[in-house]
DNA sequence: CGAACCTTTGATGCTACTCAAGTATTGTGG
DNA sequence: CCACAATACTTGAGTAGCATCAAAGGTTCG
């Protein structure tokens, strides 16, 4: 395990894949959802996997990357980092989205492992050589950079006209949405939600710094918004309440 | 003008196009950019002209859009209003860029001209059957949503972490920089700027009021980053120096 | 059990917002 | 072409919200 926790730069090990593209528990939510069965087959020969320790970084802004892939488990960060250290997590990678820039070797953004993570990657060339050849990957491609472009600006919103007690709240919403849909189901009263970020990561994500995190946090569990579990697990008595205290208006996930 | 302010729910009017495509001049800067002739002979009769003054509404959030478009002349915004009457501008159209949301007739913005504008627009269903039946044009809108994402991003860095100082200067190399593209020239030093907002544009854009827009303008203006030409107008007599000014990382445009 | 990390809490300060007024600039009708 | 209104921009005073600096619990892991 210890051997793992320098991945990033080393490059984490290729576990040739033993499953079948078609058995994939996150497809339908990935890039590769819309292929038929032969193009799955061929999927499936190419890709490995690769395992992440929460703080690897998978790679880092302004290098080449040979390969790109889809996050299968765990949550991953693209993030900035000014010269000053200023940081901006300017997205979050849950099961199905894609890590790396198409059709750009060198990537613009920091890729971070925040949880535990385990990415489906593909050898970068080959990976662009059947995208053009293969419709339903492109056209799929498409539609998720299109839903991703709205979400970033959905975020810029929360960024430049949200409070902070509005961003905590939006955010929350946001990693509970994320984590419903993959279990296909909806939001609802009662419901129990899992933040995957430690408070560092959810201040560089909402442009604040993490006391005033740690205090908004606090001033929700105080007026019954939430209730806390513990420091990553809290309870959401109202759902309507949330998105009332979230400011409204957060529609793409 | 106020007879125009309706424009967007009467809709503009259409004038059916005169010039070919092949002489358009910012085809190159567009999604066609890529087409073979007969493909542009195909879009010049289809294609149509809708003008707009500045400030009329092209799209309303939520609204069953018609039409797609791209810019030809002028600037238009992509914002959203939050209940309160908060308001943020999550992306500026230049010419060449695409006006609507590819395959989502409900448009997830509010998009407005700021400038006088003129967009070449087609039929949406049409534009969108002319899209999955013709590789350029898909693979030119994968490749211009892509660089839009990272631009999105880019802009998260910073409303999430920049001052108020950095963010006019960044805006301000944006701006130059969309200008001087279309130009196919360079930055450099003494260059003129034109500001193709209002300061509450701007406000609206960088998570600011106007006061604090108008301020900025003032200090950068003391401390000899910029030169006044008039409230819309500019000479940068140090690009590096307003690059330092912006707190550096703004790549992509 | 102790070190490292994560989180919370407190005191203080500063940036950018709010409220308010005044000065250009632009557009309109006489 | 001028007078006036409307709009755009600037400037000032006071303040709120979030940042900064500092330190003290908690939790995890070796």
């Amino acid at each position: 395990m210890k051997a793992m926790l320098h991945a990033a730069t080393t490059g984490a090990p290729d576990i040739r894949a033993r499953g079948h593209c078609l058995d994939c528990a996150i497809r339908q939510h990935a890039v590769c959802s819309d292929c038929s069965a032969p193009e799955l087959d061929f999927l499936t020969n190419i890709k490995t996997y690769k395992s992440y320790k929460a703080g690897d970084r998978l790679l880092e802004m302004g290098e080449r990357a040979a390969f790109m892939g889809t996050v299968v488990e765990g949550v991953a960060s693209m993030s900035r980092i000014l010269s000053d250290g200023r940081r901006q997590v300017v997205g979050l990678l849950f099961p199905g989205d894609l890590v790396g820039r198409p059709f750009s070797p060198v990537s613009p953004f920091d890729y971070v492992a925040v949880t535990d993570l385990r990415v489906c990657a593909f050898n970068r060339p080959q990976f662009e050589t059947t995208l053009r050849e293969t419709p339903a990957l492109e056209q799929r491609l498409l539609e998720m950079t299109l839903d991703e472009l709205d979400s970033a600006r959905e975020w810029m919103v929360l960024l430049g006209r949200k409070s902070a007690q509005e961003k905590l709240c939006s955010f929350m919403i946001m990693a509970a949405q994320r984590a419903l849909r993959l279990e296909r189901r909806r939001p609802m009263d009662g419901i129990l939600i899992e933040l995957p970020l430690t408070r560092e990561d959810m201040a560089d994500f909402l442009g604040l710094t993490i006391e005033t995190v740690s205090r908004q946090i606090g001033a929700l569990k105080k007026s019954g918004v939430i209730e806390l579990i513990d420091a990553r697990h809290l309870l959401i008595p109202s759902w309507e309440a949330l998105e009332e205290a979230a400011g409204g208006e957060l529609a793409a996930v």
